[in-house]
DNA sequence: ATGCCGGCTCAGC
DNA sequence: GGCTGAGCCGGCA
């Protein structure tokens, strides 16, 4: 597998995630033939504007949304689309998409 | 080729 | 559930 069929695959995946629901980086990395978790969370931080896919539904393993610079408007994103955080900003494990 | 660091994860405490 | 350390991975300087 070359790394750009990798990413398309991490891409295809990603895009069918439904709103309001909400998958992790090591989930999306084992549905594609070799991906790593980081690999995944590398391929969203390099995603241009109006690209269209839903990277604000990928979150780490403890259902949280990682710190980084553009952590805040991802969680403002998941809150539009009726996605909640509890007190210590986790999400309800029930969201969470194959 | 080399070395460092990561939008992460998982096993151990 | 939180903290720590390793992973033997890729991109990038």
């Amino acid at each position: 597998m070359s790394r750009s069929e990798l990413l398309e695959q991490i891409y295809t995946i990603v895009s069918r995630i439904p709103e309001g629901r909400v998958t992790t980086y090591g989930r999306v990395a084992k549905m594609t033939d070799g991906a790593t978790a980081r690999m995944v969370g590398r391929a969203m931080g390099q995603l241009p504007d109006g690209h269209g896919l839903p990277w604000h539904r990928v979150v780490n393993a403890s259902l949280k949304v990682t710190e980084h610079g553009g952590a805040v408007r991802q969680r403002e994103q998941l809150r539009a689309e009726g996605v909640a955080f509890d007190a210590r900003g986790r999400i309800n494990a029930e969201l969470l998409w194959p």
